[in-house]
DNA sequence: CGGGTGTTTGACATTGCTCAACATACGTGG
DNA sequence: CCACGTATGTTGAGCAATGTCAAACACCCG
């Protein structure tokens, strides 16, 4: 009953999930996509913050797609740092490349609450098999992923403190803005400043020290969860902040 | 006349050919895949070291496979820093991502004279369709290349300048070794300083004293265009080297 | 021989780290 | 309600790692 009550409105509502939104912006998708994309999210779980989704070194455990909360993906080093390779936003895949590789080569953790859906490589497979425009546009997400990956490489091997935190705040902001969940005004984030920090490379300490400075010449604020633009056009100019990765007004693939 | 005469040796041709060998350690590859290998490479193409083979922000260009010779893909700040994301020795492949996503986001520049072979988006998913094992294998050996990103950012974000090297030269040897380039002992590498600080967000000074310590330590020596490992293994705890996804003794998928 | 490229070393400047102290907020148990 | 513990944010002082500038040297190649 319910499922034929819903029928119809398959294709509004999944207008709003977050991973239809970022999928969208990469190729034009027809109902049937949607579908299929929507059969996916089967089983949903959800996990608590901070307790590891996949352990460096965990064996042939499943991927995930985000549905809510924020996540991080990291490794530990002997000596007790940690490097915080990328966070994970609604919308995104989580261990995508590990389930490839039959090995994870980092951890996952929640950074908040989190709600996912499970998926299994065959889960996969079979969608992509189905509805090849699907498997185009996951595999330019996860192009783009990368793109992002190496964007945080120059961040931490080239620019100054001050730039890198500028730079990473206003790449953060863009992905948000993809899946609706933030503006050029700003965007709630759950980050604390240690994150920040085993993200971008620097102390904690420094981490505060550097976002007073920003705060203080009058270009992004971060305060109570919140990161607040006060000046984007100021701010991309002093991050050389250049989105062309991750900047479609309309889709790339019609 | 010539064609037939080497007909019944391309298995034994082949099995020496880089990315055959990188390839063949992710998935045994039958008979039928290495001819469609080889059929990919068609139009041969050299360039001269120094002289870009993709500009940032080119649309379109195609992707490569490189057959000799060393690259580096990097990307340029607006201030003249330059970061190198990575190194590509024969068998890796150049500017796959960028085909992907029509636009490079980086460049790339050959470090010694090169030969390559180009590859269109279409050749490629034609290669993928007559043989998925063949995409499997692709799509491993990408995943790889992002993992070794990874480990790059880690190195930068991480590791001290000597352990950052160490580390770095560790990872190149292993690729090396995996295309019969390189061993436990050392390799050939015709990297200057300045490249090696610019792939590690170091300076091109420091570079060069990072290298002295090393070589007074006994551990490493970098020499006249060889990396000579004088003591691997107090080199691989030095750098807590740890080389699981690049270790395979025999294919993963048989 | 001369110019270009890469390496080596020294002296000094700066960035960002460490340690330490204190502030603030929140939850929990008494 | 208070007392306490824990997690996070803030600030200062001193220091270590690394960058910058400068100079000399080696080597190759025309």
């Amino acid at each position: 009953m319910l499922g034929v009550w819903l029928a119809p409105k398959i294709g509004q509502r999944l207008e709003k999930t977050p991973l239809v939104r970022k999928l969208g912006a990469f190729v034009a998708l027809s109902g049937t996509e949607l579908s299929v994309l929507d059969a996916l999210h089967k089983r949903r779980r959800t996990f608590v913050a901070g307790r590891d989704l996949v352990h460096q070194g965990q064996l042939d455990q499943a991927a995930y797609i985000l549905i809510s909360g924020w996540a991080c993906s990291y490794k530990i080093l002997e000596d007790g740092q940690r490097q915080i390779v990328d966070f994970q936003i609604p919308g995104d895949f989580l261990g995508l490349r590990s389930v490839l590789l039959h090995m994870s080569d980092h951890s996952i953790e929640p950074i908040t609450d989190i709600e996912v859906t499970e998926v299994t490589v065959a889960d996969l497979l079979d969608a992509f098999s189905q509805t090849p425009r699907l498997a185009t546009a996951v595999f330019w997400a996860a192009s783009r992923d990368e793109a992002m990956v190496v964007e945080h490489l120059i961040d931490i091997g080239r620019r100054a403190a001050a730039e890198r935190m500028a730079h990473f705040l206003l790449e953060l902001g863009a992905r948000l803005s993809l899946v609706g969940l933030g503006s050029k005004a700003g965007f709630a984030c759950p980050l604390s400043q240690y994150l920040l920090a085993d993200a971008l490379g620097l102390s904690a300490v420094h981490v505060n020290r550097v976002l007073r400075t920003l705060r203080e010449s009058g270009m992004v604020t971060f305060r109570d969860g919140f990161v607040t633009f006060d000046s984007y056009s100021r701010l991309t100019e002093f991050a050389e902040f250049d989105p062309v990765y991750l900047d479609h007004t309309g889709p790339l693939l019609r």
